[in-house]
RNA sequence: GGAGCGGUAGUUCAGUUGGUUAGAACGCCGGCCUGUCACGCCGGAGGUCGCGGGUUCGAGUCCCGUCCGCUCCGCCA
């Protein structure tokens, strides 16, 4: 039996007998004797084998391979010092030992590795192909222990504050707003599908109802879209529901769980209470729903002074109800034309006509770069000075048109700027905030229609409801919705539930359901209004974002064991694939051939 | 659905204006080595340059198509 694990022995076991099971990470064959480093889950301890301490288990090491799984019984030593020498490893937290072989069993061969464990990346689909391979690694085998820790300061955390921990179905009901549901055929039911759900709301919300009071769960959520580098296509959150509160009580929770779980993670000690924009101010300052504020950059409104502008652009902005913004950039003047080249690609593509820009070289705008600087008066130039507080050396970067679209734009040359600054890599500066009074609808183009910003479960703020009610909807009307960011990432977002069911009611007329569509996919819900439902709301925090932030990881896929590559595919498994027609028989389901 | 980057030895990569037999490191195989810890030293094997087509006297290199991976946009209530 193995009487400890590899990062268990210390100079006070010296004397004692050890038997150590593992993997041999790395092998030293010096002739004579043979260093053995052997990893467990927990570490590295380094086996000695010796000739002279018995000759035929030195020799049998000789046939040991990366990967080999073994078992050693030795004894522990001091690490000898030789030749005057030390040969203790500092860089061991084992390193003051060695275990010397006495007995050598090996519990099965290892065949060569397609890829080495060493810290260079290896190509991604390799990585997944053989993710139990993958996941040996000391970094990756180091996430998925961060990942249990924070489920398990949530749940501790949860449990202490009263919190009960609630399973909802996996199997459950499609939904037609939000994202495309992946669905499961019934058998029994042929012709009716299941959906996985993209998130528990209906039922955590009918747990209230029930009298639950105060739900969590940390819940599997599935969504049928396309995969990003933060996004899979199943993923799991800190789903939390509680009756009786107000926005207040959520975002106090919320924030003395992401403390616990930092403290119980990185053992640091986060802000008791998070700074809260609206979102109307996120949008203007940082041009973001989700602001890194880690820099600053901020949006500046020129609107007023360039309302009469000589440059038609920015005049006739203003005219039609729009708005000129701005950020300086501060020392990015000496960007090159590529550089300036693709922050106005990306302005294009967030929906500007162009980017126009001023480097600012020198002092004298005559020394300045810009295909606009010609337009401005002089009275615009000194307005601009003193409103971005322009230098030497910096960049400013405009935007004008509909208010939204250049908040975004902007938002978007702000981050990109950041980036060039190198101001996105301060791994150690953990800013938190909240972003609240989301809007309550936004007008999908596509669908010609309203939608809800969040979810059509999203109570309206107190002085927009009787308006909602009335029917009189727009995209000023805000919600009791607010999210959780930290370092320009949503960690979550959350909301105070209608839970009445004739103002649930006025929410379906606005986003165009039917009476009919809306008895079918939510007459439970709206019944279940009807039975004294309390009032309530909750919140949901993104597990697998919020472990990758703490990891310091680029991708979700690093704190996910087994996860799907960008096309939704499981390369270790080869899923999704074909089945027998045996199976599609029985769901009494039929596939066509490919449309052209 | 769209855009960008990439695909060369088992792995990570280099490969010049198109030009002789496509290289390095690590890994693997063999040998040597009693204090290493990414041990070291010597030797060796290992390549359909993703796939298909084209241009050319000649293609890893240029062109077209295609497949795969990654990143981003759309999408993700």
């Amino acid at each position: 039996m193995r009487t400890h694990h590899c990062n268990q022995l210390r100079a006070a076991d010296i004397g004692q007998s050890a038997t150590l099971v593992g993997w041999v990470h790395a092998t030293r064959d010096h002739g004579g004797m043979i260093f053995i480093d052997l990893r467990d889950r927990e570490g590295i301890t380094q086996v000695v084998f010796r000739p002279e301490e018995d000759a035929a288990v030195a020799e049998a090491s000789r046939a040991l391979h990366g990967e080999d799984v073994i078992r050693v019984t030795g004894v522990v030593g001091p690490r000898p010092d030789v030749g005057g020498r030390p040969t203790v490893n500092p860089d061991l937290p084992t390193g003051e030992i060695e275990v010397t072989a006495r007995s050598l069993e090996v519990l099965n061969k290892a065949a060569v590795l397609p890829f080495q464990l060493d810290p260079e990346s290896t190509s991604e689909d390799l990585r997944m192909k053989y993710r139990f391979l993958d996941l040996r690694r000391p970094r990756l085998a180091a996430n998925l222990r961060t990942r249990h820790r924070v489920t398990m300061a949530a749940r501790a955390f949860l449990d202490e504050q009263g919190f009960l921990e609630i399973e909802t179905p996996i199997l459950s009901k499609s939904t037609p707003e939000g994202a495309r549901d992946f669905l499961v055929p019934s058998r029994l039911q042929p012709g009716s599908f299941y959906a996985l759900p993209q998130a528990p709301q209906q039922y955590k919300q009918l747990l209230m109802v029930a009298g639950a009071e105060k739900y969590f769960q940390i819940a599997r959520c599935f969504r049928d879209e396309d995969l990003r580098a933060d996004r899979q296509p199943e993923f799991t959150q800190i789903d939390i529901e509680a009756s009786f509160v107000r926005q207040d009580d959520i975002m106090r929770l919320v924030e003395g769980l992401l403390a616990r779980i930092f403290r119980d993670t990185r053992g640091v000690t986060i802000p008791a209470a998070f700074d809260r924009l609206t979102w109307r101010e996120a949008l203007n300052r940082y041009g973001s729903d989700k602001p890194d504020r880690r820099f600053g950059l901020e949006l500046a409104d020129l609107s007023d002074l360039f309302a009469a502008s000589g440059f038609k652009v920015f005049a006739g902005a203003v005219e039609r109800g729009g708005v000129v913004k701005a950020i300086n950039a501060k020392g990015l003047a000496t960007i090159t034309t590529g550089q300036i080249d693709a922050l106005t690609q990306l302005a294009l593509h967030h929906g500007a006509k162009g980017l126009a820009y001023i480097q600012a070289r020198g002092e004298d705008p005559a020394s300045w770069r810009s295909p606009i600087s010609k337009f401005l008066s002089p009275d615009e130039i000194h307005g601009l000075r003193q409103r971005l507080a322009v230098e030497p050396g910096d960049l400013v970067l405009f935007g004008a048109g509909d208010w939204l679209q250049v908040c975004e734009v902007l938002g978007r040359l702000r981050l990109a700027c950041g980036d060039h600054l190198g101001m996105l890599e301060r791994g150690d500066r953990l800013d938190f905030l909240w972003v609240t009074e989301f809007p309550l609808l936004a007008f999908d183009a596509e669908e010609q229609r309203w939608v809800a910003v969040h979810h059509p479960f999203t109570r309206p703020h107190p002085d927009d409801e009787a308006a909602l009610r009335a029917g009189e909807f727009g995209d000023g009307l805000r919600a009791c919705a607010y999210d959780v960011v930290l370092n320009g990432n949503e960690l979550g977002g959350g909301s105070i539930r209608i839970h009445e069911g004739d103002l649930q009611a006025a929410m379906f007329r606005a986003l165009g359901l039917g009476e009919d569509e809306v008895a079918l996919q939510f007459g439970h819900l709206l019944e279940a209004f009807s039975f004294g439902a309390p009032p309530h709301g909750g919140i949901a925090l993104g597990l697998d974002r919020l472990t990758m932030l703490i990891c310091g990881e680029q991708s979700i896929r690093e704190v996910i064991a087994f996860p799907k590559n960008n096309k939704g595919l499981d390369l270790m498994t080869q899923s999704p694939s074909p089945v027998d027609p045996r199976q599609l028989r029985d769901l009494r389901l039929e596939l066509r051939a490919k449309q052209p």
